[in-house]
DNA sequence: TCATAATGTAAAGTATTGTTTACTTTTAGT
DNA sequence: ACTAAAAGTAAACAATACTTTACATTATGA
């Protein structure tokens, strides 16, 4: 798994505290997430994408597995 | 959150147990997620768009919040 | 340089996803 | 009607997403 998250976010030029107020999470989700800790649901996932107007394929992308 | 995921198994001909095992998962995971009763990771639900040849946001969407 | 915001990290706790087993009900074919 | 496969349901368990709190480190700006 491997994701543009920070990528992102950098391009809206967020904090991670102001993604994760947007999303209804704790920053420490963003963290993780970015940092590739885990695994988001697809809610979440499909709620960040629309925010950064990309797709979910285009946000999160599997790598080998 | 509402998904085609029994629709588009449906359209393979497939049943939830083929299903589970394309995906490395239990076939109760495949229907506790065509009934809803939870949320999947979006890893499974890029693994499964993919088998299924839709978007991520075509085979699960947000309904209200 | 000093202060403050932003990010990194960690650990304990909660909620939810996903597994396993097992049994019941529905569907489909003969 | 009988049989077998498929789907529904349920409950106990394991794994992991996510929260909360707290503190350390790094970046940024006055």
């Amino acid at each position: 798994m491997k994701n543009l998250v920070k990528v992102e976010r950098a391009r809206l030029d967020w904090t991670q505290a102001q993604l994760a107020e947007e999303l209804g999470v704790s920053r420490q989700t963003i963290h993780a997430i970015e940092k590739n800790k885990f695994n988001p649901s697809v809610i979440l996932a499909i709620k960040m994408a629309k925010l950064f107007n990309v797709t979910v394929e285009e946000l999160f992308s599997i790598e080998q597995e």
